[in-house]
DNA sequence: CAATGGTGAGTGGATACTCACTCATTTCTA
DNA sequence: TAGAAATGAGTGAGTATCCACTCACCATTG
C-alpha cells in the first residue's frame, strides 16, 4: 500500500530521535497502527498484534507498559513530529512563495497537504475516531494543534483578508470550512481508495468561489 | 437536554409501530444510547447499561440478546424511521415551494435539517462514530442512504443546474461539500455546544458562493 | 558474565451472557 | 365470581470466556 512508505517514514523519525528502537518493537508498532485502522483501538487485542507483527505476547508489553501507551506511541510521532512540521512547512513555503491570492493559497492546501493526509491515512483514521470518543485525548490534542494553526495560519488568512482576496469572517470558521471540506474528502476517499488527483480542482473551485469576498458594500 | 425530546419521538415511533415496548426497556434503550454516544459502543459495560437504567441486569438481556442487537435497535428507528422522513420531507418541501435559487436551497438545507440533526446529536454521534469502524455496519448504512439521497436530492440538484443556478458537477460532488459542511460543523458544535442560529447564516453564505455556477464560457 | 531483547504459559479481574426463580397481571375454569 | 393456571417482565447471583498484563526463563551480543 502506498500509505506505508510515509507511516514508516513517520516512526523512523521516533527512532532516530530516541536513540534505537529494536526491530521487533518496530513490527509492533506497525501491527498496532494498522489494527487499530482497520478495527478500532478498543476492538483490538494485544494478541492480534502480537499475531500481526509476528511477535510473542510479551513482546508488546516489552516497551510499552500498557496498551494505552501503545495508542500513545503510535499517535505521538503524528502530533508531535508530523504534523508541526506539515503546518510550519506549508507556512513558510506560502511565506516564500508570497501567495498573495487565495487561489495560491487553497491550491496548495488542497494538493499538497490533502496528499499527505491520504499518505498518513491510518494514523489520521485512528486518530479521528479516537479524538470523538476519548475526551483526555481530545483535549491534548486541541490543545497542541489549535495554536499551532492559528500562529501559522492565520496570519496568512489575515493578510489575506487585507487585500480583500478573503470575506472578513473569523479565521477558525475560514479554517473549518476548509479542515471540513478536506477531512470529508479524506474520509470518503479512505474508503473508496480515489486518488486526490481526480477530486483536487473541484474541490479547489469550491473553496476559492465559497472563501470569494463579499463584494464590498 | 435539548435532544431527549427528539430520541425520546424517534423511539416512540418504534414503540407505536411494534406493538408495545414495556417502560424498562425504553429505559434500557434510552440509557443504551447515552452510554454509547459517551463513551463509544465497545467502551460501555452491560453493568453500567443496567445501573444507569435503574435496572437489573438480566432486563438488559430480556429483549435484546446481545449487544450488539441492542446497538443495532438504538440505530434502526434512526436509519429506518428518522433518516427516510428527514430526506423525504425534505424533498416535499422543496418541490411543494418551487425553490428555483440554490440560496433557498442551502437556506432550506442548513437552518431545517442542520437543526434537525443536532436535535438528534446522540444518535449522528454513534453512528458515524461506529461507521468508521465497523465495515458490516457501514455497508448496511450506504445501501440505504445513498440511493434515498439518490433518489430526493439529485432530481432537485439537476433541475437547478437546468437553470444555471448549479455547477455542472457531478451530483454526488455537490452532495459532499453540503454534507461535509454540515457534519464538520455538526462535529464541532457537538463539543462547543454552540447553536446553530449563530453560524447558519455563514454556511450559507459560503455554500452558496462555493456553489456557484461558473460563468458559462 | 552482564545487559538487553525476546518468549509464552500463566493469572487475576472484568465482562458478556445465562438461568432458575419471583411476582404481578391476565386468562381460563367450575 | 372465586380460585386456579398461565404468562411474561424482571431479577441478580452465577458462569464461561476473554483479555490485558506478568514473570521466570532463554538467546544473543559486547
Amino acid at each position: 500500500m502506498a500509505t506505508e512508505m510515509s507511516i514508516q517514514a513517520a516512526f523512523q523519525e521516533v527512532m532516530a530521535a530516541s536513540g534505537e528502537i529494536p526491530p521487533k518493537q518496530q513490527q509492533v508498532l506497525t501491527a498496532s497502527l494498522a489494527l487499530f485502522a482497520e478495527q478500532g483501538f478498543a476492538n483490538t487485542t494485544t494478541k492480534q498484534i502480537a499475531e500481526r507483527a509476528g511477535v510473542a505476547e510479551g513482546t508488546v508489553y516489552r516497551r510499552y507498559k500498557t496498551k494505552d501507551e501503545l495508542l500513545a506511541a503510535v499517535l505521538a510521532p503524528f502530533t508531535t513530529e508530523v504534523l508541526p512540521k506539515l503546518v510550519k512547512e506549508f507556512a513558510a513555503k506560502v511565506v516564500r512563495q508570497k501567495y498573495t491570492t487565495r487561489h495560491a493559497l487553497i491550491t496548495a492546501v488542497i494538493t499538497d497537504r490533502l496528499a499527505f493526509l491520504q499518505d498518513n491515512s491510518q494514523v489520521m483514521r485512528v486518530l479521528v475516531t479516537e479524538l470523538l470518543v476519548r475526551t483526555d485525548l481530545r483535549e491534548q490534542f486541541l490543545a497542541r494543534a489549535v495554536p499551532m494553526v492559528q500562529a501559522n495560519l492565520y496570519p496568512i488568512l489575515d493578510q489575506l483578508k487585507a487585500v480583500q482576496e478573503l470575506p472578513d469572517w473569523p479565521n477558525d470558521r475560514i479554517a473549518q470550512f476548509m479542515i471540513g471540506t478536506m477531512v470529508s474528502q479524506f474520509i470518503r476517499s479512505s474508503f473508496t481508495a480515489e486518488p486526490v488527483a481526480t477530486v483536487g480542482p473541484l474541490m479547489i473551485q469550491f473553496l476559492e468561489q465559497g472563501l470569494a469576498p463579499e463584494p464590498t458594500a
